[in-house]
DNA sequence: ACAACGCATAGATGTATGTCAATATGTTTG
DNA sequence: CAAACATATTGACATACATCTATGCGTTGT
């Protein structure tokens, strides 16, 4: 897993909007007329945002007729989630605990 | 949890250096000329991701002299991880799975 | 086919951010 | 104290990004 995808991936978490978005679509499925409906931004601005959310991987989207339906991806949830376990994880296994001065 | 500090959180996993540093943090404490090294920026550049990282709280800072060590912070990746579930975690006791259609 | 509707894309604009050079701050040592 | 060193801060600059208006594209219904 290369750093540029690390960053594309949690990219979904670093705009308070777009985690307003994530926050709604824990209770289900929701199309974009809704969640437009309960941010204040313009449709295009949110259309930005669902592409960002999308890419990421952590939410997936469904189109049916001319209404798109977003929806948590919980296999994109498991691998940001498994991906912030592995980055944050100590290994025991240490080589030099200092520098510098010791 | 406000969506602002979620964001401040997420955000030191948003650029390819920063999380080059996480990495190299995961063999341990390393101070600060270390990862300067390892990394092709300047010394301010490292400065200032690191104040990134440690406002995070992904990342602690102990000073030692005039030396800086850095390391992951276990309690702060530990929250990182909980806000991520809590975040993507679906609700099952659901209102209304979808609108506009059905 | 045409009008209405939902969403995506393009272009413009202000703000945030990553980066560097220069400088300041704080620490150790002669 | 002065010099040397490690890190932080400041200011400048280019790029990235969030946002808007205007427009395009596919779908639905008349």
């Amino acid at each position: 897993m290369d750093e540029k995808t690390v960053a594309l991936i949690f990219k979904a978490f670093c705009d308070e909007n777009r985690i307003r978005i994530i926050k709604m679509l824990r209770n289900g499925e929701k199309c974009a007329c809704k969640l437009l409906e309960e941010l204040n931004v313009t449709q295009p601005t949110l259309s930005h945002h669902m592409k960002i959310l999308c890419d990421s991987g952590i939410v997936a989207g469904r189109k049916e007729g001319k209404w798109m339906h977003y929806s948590i991806s919980a296999q994109g949830a498991k691998a940001a989630a498994d991906i912030l376990k592995e980055l944050t994880a100590v290994r025991n296994g240490c080589e030099n605990k200092s520098c510098c001065g010791d």
